[in-house]
DNA sequence: ATGAGTGTTGCCCATGGCGCAACGTTATGC
DNA sequence: GCATAACGTTGCGCCATGGGCAACACTCAT
């Protein structure tokens, strides 16, 4: 997905600079006219209309009567409408759903987002444990499951291109160089599957596999995730081939998520 | 939230035919430039054009080689941002979370959108059955728990702009005419929380509390869903009074969720 | 092989987006 | 309490950009 900011061919230049005020209303929370004027290199009063335009289909909310700017819950319906098309076009959700039922924890989707992963679809499973839903969340690829399946298969340039920006230790198994990363890799490609043993988050296991188009390309991973209480490193091989499985039905699809 | 599609003052006419884009794209989950084109009274290379911007930055995708668009990841991952910031403003995911432990539900924060309800924030509490996401999904207001908890309190004429566009009978116990929900939504203002026991999908059962600002104005639904074999009647009572008392806490803040 | 329909792109010009100036409002400092 | 600074908004006129036209390449149906 490109994100350079100025026009490749064929772009409009002020709906360019709307967008862009989303993505840094995205990044910073919330942010007044004058600072995205200047972020944007244009007059306040530039600012001030294209804040209206998005204002006025709620892709914006005035965090007060006088300032301040954050992203509007417009985002959170047109999102919803994602999700769902997701289903209509591949039926996805009868597959996770059947798999969440089967395995007994949550399931989600993922892509890869540059060098981070997007989860864009989750079913819960019958899970015993309190868990936050993933949908719309945004993680590193070198510490999930989810993101080892989508990176794995890439070649050696853009498995570089995924890395992490930072190799900060998150839990006690994270994987802290591009070297040891290499080599969980090569395992996930010999496996077929991915998995992270406490290594994001204290307590957040996870299996995951790629889900392929009609080129075998890696276009979205399944995962299926869950607390260590529940999901133990000698259930990853049977997790595994269960969601291979799965994510096999998945496959082969040409509209399915494209990069 | 204005939803006018022609400008209103100060707007930016290739901005707003942008953002047309994508509600035609939500609405109708793929369309071609032609299509486009003619929805907006413009020429197919102006759309084209349009379209590219949007691509450009992922909000919209192609679902094949040529042709057809439909809405992209982008848009969950900006919603995403939506739902984080929430969080950040509110404090609201400790009570979120706190509430979903105590009572072993599913916990949601819905708010009104025009005449349906949006859910914009969810966490999953130690259900025994397998339920989907909320996020981004936008339900009826008349036999929804949140429904009716957003607009029990609205001025009568704001209650009538409120009501479903059609009084179907989705469930077994559907409200299917103004008079009884307007018996119900007084119901609801005497108890202080809703209820909805299998009347929009069978077997799903809800309890809601309204959040409020500072000016007691209602702007947002707490909302502890599950199925009807855990939530019982029986139980509406008991689960109205502690979804009360943790939307209380999240109530008289000037920041939250505005409509 | 041909025609219809789609989407794309170079080019030119009409218009819409933009900057400027002025204004109203709020916050801050003294 | 008052003056000043800073913010966001809006009328206006100008010009840079957005848009329509024409031509093209491509795909699909006949």
């Amino acid at each position: 997905m490109g994100n350079t900011h100025l026009a490749e061919s064929s772009s409009v230049q002020s709906v360019d600079r709307a967008l862009t005020i989303l993505e840094i209303l995205a990044q910073r929370g919330e942010s007044g006219v004058t600072e995205i004027a200047a972020d944007l290199g244009v007059h306040k009063s530039t600012a001030s209309r294209l804040m209206t335009a998005l204002l006025n289909r709620g892709l914006v909310d005035q965090v007060s009567d006088r300032g301040r700017y954050r992203l509007g819950l417009g985002l959170v319906r047109l999102a919803g409408s994602v999700t769902s098309s997701l289903d209509a076009v591949s039926g996805s959700r009868a597959v996770t759903k059947a798999l969440a039922a089967e395995v007994g924890e949550t399931v989600n989707i993922a892509v890869l987002d540059n060098n981070r992963v997007l989860y864009v679809d989750q079913v819960i499973g019958p899970s015993m444990v309190s868990m936050r839903s993933w949908l719309g969340q945004s993680v590193p690829t070198h510490c999930t499951a989810s993101g080892k399946a989508l990176t794995a298969w890439l070649d050696e340039s853009d498995r570089i291109a995924a890395r992490p920006d930072s190799w900060t230790k998150l839990a006690q198994n994270t994987i802290t160089s591009g070297e040891a990363l290499e080599k969980e890799l090569k395992r996930v490609r010999e496996l077929g599957y991915a998995v992270a043993n406490q290594e994001m988050e204290t307590d957040f296991m996870a299996v995951a596999a790629p889900i392929r188009n009609e080129h075998d390309e890696v276009t979205a991973a399944l995962v299926i995730s869950g607390p260590a209480s529940r999901i133990k490193p000698d259930d990853f091989e049977s997790l595994g081939h269960i969601v291979k499985q799965s994510a096999s039905k998945l496959s082969g699809n040409p509209n399915f998520w494209r990069e």
